[in-house]
DNA sequence: TCTGGGGTCCTTACTCTA
DNA sequence: TCTGTAGAGTAAGGACCC
């Protein structure tokens, strides 16, 4: 493994240190700590924790990867592939209690931490004393002693980077990464190990000819401007070179709050889907009102069957957290959808948000 | 055959207004 | 006053992330 680094890639201030931990199969290690007889089993931990309803798997254990099953999947299609998988609910509040720990962890090494979903960080070390390989395996053995679970950490001169270190290793990895290390590293590993590419970008880089991060930098920031838009373009360029310049954002406002809902079985009728707007419409006032938010902005979304999704929008004159104009707006924006077919998913969103209280003048 | 839920960000199109 | 246009705001859809 290569350790410091040389400043002959990267671009920016390659003295900065950023270390992101990644949860080793996290809601499934959380459930083996509760359930410790099924250790070794294949785990799947996913919707209702009934795979022959609808669903998708949030994390499958190692033992279950084995089959073939990952995350996003069908719960259906995962039973077909492991029929011996335990399948487990999700039961998001114990995830969070453990995030909730690990988080207060990580701040006790660096007041510098950017929260990324529940089982995910990055970390500012910059300022940190210690080499980086001592504060990586300090952080692991922290974790694993106050919490019983394994993470893999990556650390390296920025976000991106350390993203994609401390991927290179899992289970239970320590890898650091230094712009030098690009060519070896970084080069040689499939496309879709960029942050941003996604299944659709990849196959269309595929039908492009190009399969690795390394084909990418080969193209150069023009060839790519052009095919991907200067933006996107730009980026992968960047990011194929480990140039990433996003700061740690430690403090985060929500942009929008939201609540959908698929059907068990799809909605034939109008009054099911009228049904579940009012639902969901009153529990999306009442987190906005928990956490303190008025909106400008109701979205209605609506899939079909064949998965054909609409969305429609109302703009208010300001911003409410009142129940009756959510809940008028949002059938309004539903009276614009023709519902000429059976109703798969119906879900409301509230943006443009204002916190209560904070200045009319904006 | 199957494809969750809660988010963010980007692109494109359209409309209104200066 | 008319016309063209730039820019802001809004709307819709899509890709992506965990």
């Amino acid at each position: 493994m290569a350790f410091y680094y040389t400043l002959t890639m990267g671009g920016q201030d390659g003295n900065k240190r950023i270390l992101h931990v990644d949860m080793d199969a996290f809601f499934a290690a959380v459930e083996l700590l509760r359930r410790p007889e099924l250790k070794g089993r294949p785990v799947v931990v996913g919707g209702s924790g009934d795979p022959t309803k609808r669903g998708v798997v949030s994390t499958a254990s190692y033992e279950a990867r084995r089959f073939g099953v990952h995350s996003a999947m069908p719960l259906k299609t995962a039973l077909k592939l492991c029929p011996q998988c335990v399948f487990l609910p999700v039961d998001y509040n114990e995830y969070a209690r453990f995030s909730a720990r690990i988080k207060k962890i990580l701040l006790e090494i660096s007041p510098l931490m950017e929260d990324v979903g529940i089982d995910e960080a990055y970390l500012d070390i910059t300022a940190t004393p210690g080499p980086s390989e001592e504060i990586g395996r300090a952080i692991k053995a922290r974790v694993f002693r106050e919490t019983g679970l394994t993470c893999s950490v990556g650390i390296a001169p920025n976000k991106l980077l350390a993203k994609i270190a401390s991927d290179l290793r899992k289970p239970d990895g320590l890898t650091l990464v230094g712009p030098g290390d690009v060519p070896e590293l970084i080069w040689p590993l499939s496309a879709r190990k960029l942050p941003g590419v996604g299944p659709k970008t990849e196959e269309l880089l595929k039908g492009l000819g190009i399969n690795t991060i390394g084909d990418i930098a080969a193209r150069g920031p023009e060839w790519l401007r052009e095919r991907f838009g200067e933006s996107f373009g730009q980026y992968l360029y960047e990011a194929s070179m480990g140039i990433h310049e996003s700061p740690i954002i430690t403090e985060w406002k929500p942009k929008s709050i939201s609540r959908e809902e698929t059907f068990e079985q799809d909605a034939a009728n109008w009054q099911t889907v009228a049904r579940a707007l009012a639902s969901l419409t009153r529990d999306v006032v009442s987190s906005m009102r928990q956490e303190g938010y008025a909106a400008r902005t109701v979205t209605v979304k609506i899939r079909f069957e064949d998965f054909e999704t609409l969305s429609r929008a109302r703009t208010l004159k300001q911003e409410t957290d009142d129940l009756e104009v959510f809940r008028r707006t949002a059938f309004e924006c539903l009276g614009r959808i023709e519902l000429a077919k059976r109703v798969r998913l119906v879900g409301v969103r509230a943006s443009g948000l204002k916190a209560r209280g904070e200045s009319e003048i904006s």
